[in-house]
This record gives structure tokens, C-alpha cells and sequence, in this order.
RNA sequence: GGACGGGUGGGUGAGUGGCUAAAACCAGCAGACUGUAAAUCUGCCGCUCCUUGCGGGCUACGGAGGUUCGAAUCCUCCCCCGUCCA
């Protein structure tokens, strides 16, 4: 089998320390995967995230499918080869983008018609389609098209993307099983039902019977708070089969990742490390740091003294202030660089203390830490 | 010496009688960002007072006077800067 997941050890807490095979390489999980929309984590170098210890990252089918093409990556040796990334990669579907661009697309039960921010250009991404797309790209691990929605929502809203989205998930399956290889892809379905424990519930129920390798929950950390982010992804995670994995999409602050762990969730992707980097916010040991806050112009220390990273070891606040204040692209990579090293040793640090059976030490410390600002 | 053109808030630069504490951009200051239309977006940006309000007072468009109910805007003189002619 060219997929396994195993759970090696649970935490008090829920949490659940594990490992995630696939043809191209293993998962260390809780994990945190780095988004790569375009096909690459930007201003990051696929050394630099191999550096970093990524085991994993996101692409993303609509962007991709739009430039430069799905065809063309599949014949310049899909994802993995086009973007000299041997290791795993997830796709997502282009349901996000059936929430962020949600000013420039319609929906119905058939699919979603586009129009492309780039050119303007129509296009129609239905289930079947993105499963076309995704199979093209090779990808590991492929994300069934889904209805995400804004929070908040009307429950009868909620609940008509929650019904739409368990159909796309079977016509999802099918078409993959006609046409996909499970040795070489899995294919995860998306929770949603919005705010609504109950919708939550019921979808997971509809899909777990689908039988699908791996689930995630999805259409959070949109407008809501985090403790509806979490009260949802209980009500999901709580209805999920132990033994698959399980897929947080879109989280969080760094401080929030340790309450979905311990809710057991196994992996999660989120822009913030890589977005915020380039707009100059910097995650801490010891909370958020804007860095072209003026306290830092003569600031010789790192970023975070406690921070084993390259660019802690290397660079002062002061120098990374002016990079970004000048507008160098070397801000950008020094940043996300740092971010991305802070995002994934915590992971490191998560798992550790999952190990220990500490999960709950753990997040109390980084939460009274981070909540706040340097 | 003469002829034009010009001197506006930290910078560039709009504004040719009231709607102007003065556009816009930049710089500066602060904040946001959660399956990436984002190296983006938002707010503040003369001083001051308080009952913090589409609030009051003061100062401000080179300088000094003047016209006018009212002047960055019109007039007079002066001082600078640029171009050209002697």
C-alpha cells in the first residue's frame, strides 16, 4: 500500500501523534503544511523549505489550471516534477476560491463558473473537473471540490452548501475511482455546515460513509471566532473515523494550533506565516512583532533570541526593518524564512509534547506567550 | 541693469476670493491579514484644549503692508530661486 497512516501515540487531550505515507515520502503528524498556491511557497526555495523540514506542501488547482495549465504541468512532469519538489504534495480544489472570488463566480448544483481574475476569461470547475485537474498535477494528496462559505451564514445557507458539497464529494469519488490511481493519489473530502454543530455532524456522518482515505474540515477560520472554530471542528473531529487522517483547512495563529491539535487534527495549512512575512508581521516565542515598527531601527537583537533559525542566527531587527522599509525582496525571504522555521518547530514542539502526554502544558504556556505584541 | 517664470504643510506638487488645516503621491506613524486576485489593505499624519465632536482655540501657503464681510488666491514694496537678454 502506498498510503498509510498510523497513530503512534494520543494525548490527554485528544491529540494524537502519527505518520502519513505516501509515494513521496512521510508526514510527521500533527503537521503544519506550507501553502504554495502557484506552485511555489513564495519567496522560499524548494532547498530552503527542505531546509526548513517541510514534509509537505499546498498547491492549488484553480490557480494553476488557470497558469499554466494543467496539461502543461502534467507533461513537464507534473507537480512534483515541474516544481523539483520530490516530496509530498497536497492540492486543494478551488472550493477557497468559491469564497475568496466569490465576486467573480457563480454556483449551482452542476459547478462553478469563474471568471478569471487574470484575464477575465469563463471558465466551469466542476467536481469531475477539478478531479481531471488534480489528477493531472500527480499530487499526493487531492481535495474534492467544495461550497465554502463566509461566516456568518443563514443555517439554511449553511446547510444547502453542506448538501452540495457531500454531492460533489461522491462525484468526486466516482470519478476519480473511474479514472484515478489510488496507488499513486488519496483523495480527502471537506466538512462543512458552517456555524452549525449539527450541520457539522451530519456532513461528517454523509461523508464517512463515502468511505473516503482522509477527511478535512473545512469553510473555517472565516469571520467566525476561534471558539467556534473550534466548537465546529469538535463537532466534526468527534465524528470521524480515528484511524484516517484528519485535515484542518486554512489555520491559524500560532497560538490557536495547539487547541485544534488537541481536538485531533492531524495536519493544517495556513497563509499567514508566508503572507504575513511579507507584509512584515513576524511570529515569536514571545508573540506578533511588526517589524517596521520604528522601536526596532536600532534594535541589534534577532527577531527571537530563542529562534534556532538562519536568519535569527544571522541578521539583527534593525537590518530586517530597513530590508523591509526599503521594500528588498530580501525582506520577504528572510521573513517568511524565519515564520515558516517558527511555524514548523513548533509543530516539532507539538509533537514532542504529545509524546510526553503534555499537550495541555504545552498550550497554556504558548498561549499566555504569544497573545500579544513585541 | 532688464524681461519673463516661480517661491504652498518633512519631500514632490495641486489649488487663482469663501465649500481650504489646504487635493494627490511619497516619506513618517500605527494596525489588519487564517484551504493566497495580497511585496496587499486600512487608519493617522500643523499645534493645542476639552464635555473626544462632521467640537473649540491658535498658527500656516517667502516677508511686510494693503483691498475685502472674507485672501494661499487681488494690489504695493521687499527678499530669494530659475531661464533668457544686456
Amino acid at each position: 500500500m502506498a498510503f498509510r497512516f498510523e497513530v503512534l501515540a494520543t494525548d490527554p487531550t485528544g491529540a494524537r501523534l502519527g505518520r502519513l505515507t505516501t509515494p513521496h515520502g512521510t508526514i510527521d503528524t500533527p503537521a503544519f503544511m506550507p501553502v504554495g498556491t502557484a506552485a511555489t511557497v513564495k519567496a522560499q526555495t524548494q532547498q530552503d523549505l527542505e531546509a526548513l523540514g517541510a514534509q509537505i506542501v499546498l498547491a492549488n488547482t484553480y490557480h494553476l489550471y488557470l497558469r499554466p495549465g494543467h496539461e502543461l504541468i502534467r507533461q513537464m512532469g507534473g507537480l512534483h516534477g515541474f516544481m523539483s519538489w520530490p516530496h509530498p504534495i497536497l492540492t486543494d480544489s478551488g472550493g477557497y476560491q468559491v469564497f475568496s472570488l466569490s465576486d467573480l463566480r457563480k454556483i449551482s448544483d452542476e459547478g462553478v463558473t469563474f471568471r478569471s481574475h487574470i484575464d477575465g476569461s469563463e471558465h466551469f470547475l466542476s467536481p469531475e473537473k477539478a478531479m481531471e485537474i488534480e489528477i493531472a498535477l500527480g499530487a499526493d494528496i487531492m481535495m474534492v471540490l467544495d461550497e465554502c462559505i463566509e461566516a456568518p451564514a443563514e443555517e439554511s445557507r449553511a446547510r444547502a452548501a453542506a448538501a452540495r458539497t457531500l454531492d460533489w464529494a461522491r462525484r468526486s469519488r466516482d470519478y476519480f475511482a473511474a479514472h484515478g490511481d489510488r496507488e499513486r493519489q488519496m483523495l480527502f473530502a471537506i466538512v462543512q455546515g458552517g456555524t452549525y454543530p449539527q450541520l457539522r455532524e451530519e456532513n461528517a456522518d454523509a461523508l464517512v460513509a463515502l468511505n473516503f482515505p482522509g477527511y478535512a474540515i473545512g469553510g473555517l477560520a472565516v469571520g467566525e471566532s476561534h471558539e467556534l472554530t473550534c466548537e465546529m471542528t469538535a463537532a466534526a473531529t468527534a465524528r470521524l473515523p480515528a484511524d484516517k487522517p484528519r485535515y484542518l483547512m486554512g489555520v491559524g495563529r500560532p497560538e490557536q494550533i495547539p487547541d485544534y491539535v488537541g481536538l485531533g487534527v492531524d495536519t493544517m495549512d495556513c497563509v499567514l506565516p508566508t503572507r504575513g512575512a511579507r507584509h512584515g508581521c513576524l511570529f515569536t516565542s514571545q508573540g506578533q512583532l511588526l517589524i517596521r515598527n520604528s522601536s526596532f531601527a536600532r534594535d541589534q537583537r534577532p527577531v527571537d533570541e530563542t529562534c534556532g533559525c538562519a536568519v535569527c542566527k544571522r541578521y539583527s531587527r534593525a537590518y530586517l526593518r530597513h530590508l523591509y522599509a526599503s521594500g528588498e525582496p530580501l525582506a520577504a525571504i528572510l521573513n517568511t524564512h524565519h515564520n515558516l522555521y517558527f511555524y514548523l518547530d513548533t509543530m516539532r514542539k507539538i509533537r514532542e509534547a504529545i509524546g510526553f502526554g503534555r499537550l495541555e502544558r504545552f498550550r497554556s504556556d504558548l498561549r499566555a506567550r504569544l497573545a500579544r505584541q513585541i
